[in-house]
DNA sequence: ATTATATCGATAAAGATATATCGATATACG
DNA sequence: CGTATATCGATATATCTTTATCGATATAAT
């Protein structure tokens, strides 16, 4: 199986295709054709073909895919089936937000604790699930072999935080703040960006009020 | 000024830019090299520079950039001088994470309510923000004339609170429930996908797992 | 059985994005 | 004052991503 020639953008696209499957599944529509998916979800008939070709294999003219084996096989893809353990490091506002979504265990992610250097934090509870100081933060990693690390500390701890993952074993770093983060190479950093995001938003409006003031001028 | 021609690429990496600027002017450090900020961030020199150069007008030969005139063109760009009022449904978890989080309102993102269909919710407050019922939605949008919605529901009633903002008067939302939202034509949606991000992460790792199982077996 | 049609998969074309190259220019130094 | 160098901006090339086109095939209808 060649995996590695998949690109960014389709494995982005996966779990939208996936989400809408599901709502398939539930009302029992046993097939689905691409032409259907890029239709509801905006998106090119081609594309979806080609996204789903790089996951599955069959797809029957006239007919389309089986909804229920392309879920499998979506989420046999992306590892859903197969949970992995993280941490959390920053046991703020989003950190516990994160830590009490129990959403994330249907796409394989399981939140195991929390760590946080404010002492008053740490020692207490968010949905059942431990805070702990940062002191025990490599032997925790290490002796449940967690492999994913969440950064929700502020811009200017993220580094040092990001450094202690990588030092206490940690593989993958889904980082929340707002900065780069340097690591070695064999590590995988994601941001989630928000900044990005609302980046895209507020240029959206200003240009568009621009553009009216310029009607109405 | 012909702020159309800039890609979304560009525009989601200005806020890294100036994230590292900022930090750069802290330490007082005047002018900025296109290739020292390359470097920091791990990314193309060319890139810099293009993307500086559809935001500002300035680049001096063997000197780089002014930063604080860099910092204040971006900013201007991205209309963060310029804020602009949003409100938030949903106020589960994240909700009120993103509700209490006062760092948006460093990017022109300032957050006045939200809003729960909950009616133990509604009524109280988080952070000194208050939360109101549905019912009160449109008109708190219509007469603070908000252009921005948050939805932070589950993916089921995501669509329906889409169309409830639009129906207020919202330009844009930014959209954290993962399902695709069907809007009117001039309405900006703006995903934030964690499971995008998850999707990537997760494979990243099944991925080197398999390998490494190879390579021992 | 034959024809029409929805759909797939493959290949080709177009479009967007990122990277490399090169000449021009401002500063620094001898 | 002339030369070396860091850096910019522009142009050209390469890569990646999306979209269009077309023949093949399975089902359905006549």
């Amino acid at each position: 199986m060649i995996d590695q020639g998949i690109s960014k953008q389709t494995l982005q696209r996966l779990p939208f295709y996936l989400g809408y499957l599901k709502t398939l599944d539930k009302e029992e529509v046993e097939t689905i054709s691409a032409t259907t998916i890029a239709e509801v979800l905006k998106l090119n008939q081609v594309q979806v073909r080609k996204d789903l070709a790089s996951v599955c294999s069959l797809g029957r003219p006239k007919v389309g895919y089986v909804t229920q084996e392309l879920i499998f096989e979506i989420e046999h893809f992306l590892g859903y089936d197969n949970a992995e353990s993280a941490v959390i490091v920053g046991a703020g506002k989003l950190g516990k937000a994160l830590l009490g979504y129990r959403g994330f265990e249907e796409y394989g992610l399981n939140i195991v604790a929390a760590f946080d250097a404010d002492e008053q934090v740490a020692g207490t509870e968010e949905n059942g699930k431990k805070i702990f100081p940062m002191s025990k933060l490599k032997n925790l990693c290490e002796r449940m072999k967690i492999h994913i690390g969440i950064i929700t500390v502020p811009a200017e701890y993220a580094q040092h935080v990001c450094d202690a993952l990588v030092d206490s074993g940690i593989l993958a770093i889904w980082n929340f703040a707002p900065v780069h983060l340097t690591v070695p190479e064999h590590i995988l950093v994601q941001n989630e960006n928000m900044a990005s995001s609302l980046a895209v938003l507020s240029k959206h409006l200003s240009q568009k009020f621009s553009v009216e003031a310029q009607k109405n001028g």
